[in-house]
DNA sequence: GGTGGTATCATACGAACGTATGAAGGGAGT
DNA sequence: ACTCCCTTCATACGTTCGTATGATACCACC
């Protein structure tokens, strides 16, 4: 039924070659400031790799950008259930978690940014991926309020609050640290960011104070 | 004694054309994907036109980010002046203010998203405005820690976590509309999401809970 | 009423872009 | 041994890019 058929989300070879080092450059440059030629010399192919593998370099930067988010839906859920049952604490591995991620992958911000910036449509496999880890950060809110731990208030929209934090202050890091002498390459500075992060979130989030002075 | 000449922050004529229409294409398309034609076009000048007035597609870029980020400096400072004595109520009305401007000027976020993806260095002027920005938020988290309104911790990492939330929150605003069907074009919804954040700030930062149910 | 400086104009140049094309490899299956 | 088919390769095509150049227009001022 004209079904738009979905790309791969996994690769292997010269594919995978190029998924991996157009990443980084889209990263760093943007679509348009990554030339088909750099991605293909950087990787080591032939020119026209990306037509033959992707068909185009649009298709290989969809590809990239829905095979970069799929890894945190099982990260996030595995996290979650690592956690104990207290829905504060979950938010709270949630955090850490997805500060982890996006400090083992430092792509996965700007590539964020520069689909949220563009009026290029978002791959369905994005979106669907966004939409999931939003509704299992929203539902596990929802539990902490009919249990009485967590106030009031729209789940999904605290959700969102939740997020935004890591992804903006990751995205950040090189303006922290040039603007305001914050520099999370050093890890005391970054553990610390983290947990004033966890910390407001906690806070953020709890129907009553915890441990407060 | 060597001094790098400081762009202007203001311009008239042509320039300021130019400066206008550069800045909502730069927003929609980066950097790399707008060209010096089609800002002279739209714009009605002369394909020379950039060359002569700024020097360079690059420093019309820098002049661009530079003056879209100063008029924020006056307008959080008029708002918390704006506010009570009560540290919680300024930084509400920081918040508000900040989603406020956001609305009114939708290049911003997609801009500075960009500026802070690019390996290129950041405008000194604008790094002074942001760097201003943080810490007029800080330090009046500071106060509120002294008169006993607001939790410990670290001023300015709290006022990270608050700044990051209105700035993601617009960057996001078509993903959230696509995905998860959250639409700030809808005044109710965008008044809903301004509300919860403020929710989630003020609790955030309090030392005890305001009116928690 | 020329004259000098600022601004705008049409046009040209070389470089880099994404993609198309067809030939050359290179194993697996018969 | 030969035939496919998947992959890689070198190269070419037409377009668009940012900038440079020199001519023209405008206008205040002596």
């Amino acid at each position: 039924m004209n079904q738009i058929p979905e790309p791969r989300l996994t690769y292997d070879g010269t594919a995978a070659d190029l998924i991996q080092t157009a990443r980084a450059l889209f990263a760093l440059h943007g679509y348009e400031g990554t030339s088909v030629r750099a991605i293909t010399q950087r990787a080591g192919t032939n020119l026209g790799a990306i037509t033959y593998h992707f068909g185009s370099k649009r298709a290989l930067y969809e590809a990239v950008v829905s095979s970069a988010l799929e890894p945190t839906r099982e990260r996030f859920a595995r996290a979650v259930a690592a956690a104990g049952d207290e829905p504060l604490d979950k938010a709270e591995a949630l955090v850490r978690t997805f500060f982890d991620f996006l400090q083992e992958n430092p792509d996965l911000p700007p590539l964020m940014a520069q689909q949220l910036t563009s009026p290029e449509p978002i791959p369905a496999a994005a979106l669907r991926t966004i939409s999931g880890n939003i509704g299992m950060l929203a539902s596990l809110i929802a539990e902490g309020q009919a249990s009485g731990s967590i106030r009031s208030g729209d789940s999904r929209l605290m959700a969102l609050s939740i997020a935004a934090q890591p992804i903006w202050l990751t995205l950040a890091r090189r303006a922290l640290r040039e603007g305001i002498e914050i520099d999370q390459d050093d890890p005391g500075t970054r553990a610390r960011l983290v947990q004033s992060v966890v910390d407001f979130v906690r806070a953020g989030l709890a129907a009553y104070p915890e441990n407060r002075e």
